[in-house]
DNA sequence: TGTACTACTATGCAGTGTGTAGTACGGGTG
DNA sequence: CACCCGTACTACACACTGCATAGTAGTACA
């Protein structure tokens, strides 16, 4: 199984999950979902699935100056993305339940 | 989430699950994958994926006569693919426990 | 001045699931 | 016989998305 692929339509969640614990910009969510256990994500992705979220509605962006390099652009979970993540959450589980069982060989027939 | 992007790089851990319980073709995995929760998968996916992994050396193929259409092509895991099928069961727990512990909502930091 | 860290943007590529169409066989129905 | 349906597979173009790469720009520190 190659990680590159099954992130793929994984880090939407991945990452409206992070923001739920609290509103974050990219390059701390970056390093967030590294730690976290996505320990191959590029940041590219992160930045890319962000603004996609943001442009299907689901996040609210605000700019904040840093004192520690260039202003950042924070994003929060709004009504939506909180509503999408919910979503996410129980097709998550249909899924888990569903490799768990074709995994442990419960013979399909 | 989207169940399309996530199926990506998971179909070939399904179909490689599907195929130690015994061999079998691609229309048979299809109906089987569709009854173990894949409920919206394509056939062409299917049929690409073994195709995909049969180019990758881990599926041996022979093809069967029918007698109730054209003949099949059976598909049947080798040493290759029952060690891919093991790494990619390890790789999946990962990705289980990373993702449960983000829905769960642990902090993270 | 130069290096490093922070923070984001832009572009093009690669892998893969899907839609659609097509080929082909056999059996049943009218 | 003509037609449709279920079976079984192939082929092609398309859409989506993660990634590599490169670039811009701010602050801090030597």
């Amino acid at each position: 199984m190659d990680t590159t692929q099954v992130l793929k339509g994984m880090l939407d969640t991945a990452v409206l999950a992070a923001l739920r614990v609290h509103p974050s910009y990219g390059y701390d969510l970056v390093r967030r979902l590294r730690h976290d256990g996505f320990s191959d994500v590029a940041d590219a992705s992160v930045y890319g699935t962000l603004r996609r979220l943001h442009r299907a509605g689901l996040l609210a962006s605000e700019i904040v100056e840093s004192d520690a390099g260039p202003p950042r652009k924070y994003y929060a979970l709004n009504q939506a993305g909180t509503d999408e993540l919910a979503r996410s959450a129980e097709t998550w589980q249909r899924i888990t339940s569903t490799m768990n069982r074709l995994l442990g060989g419960e013979g399909t027939r």
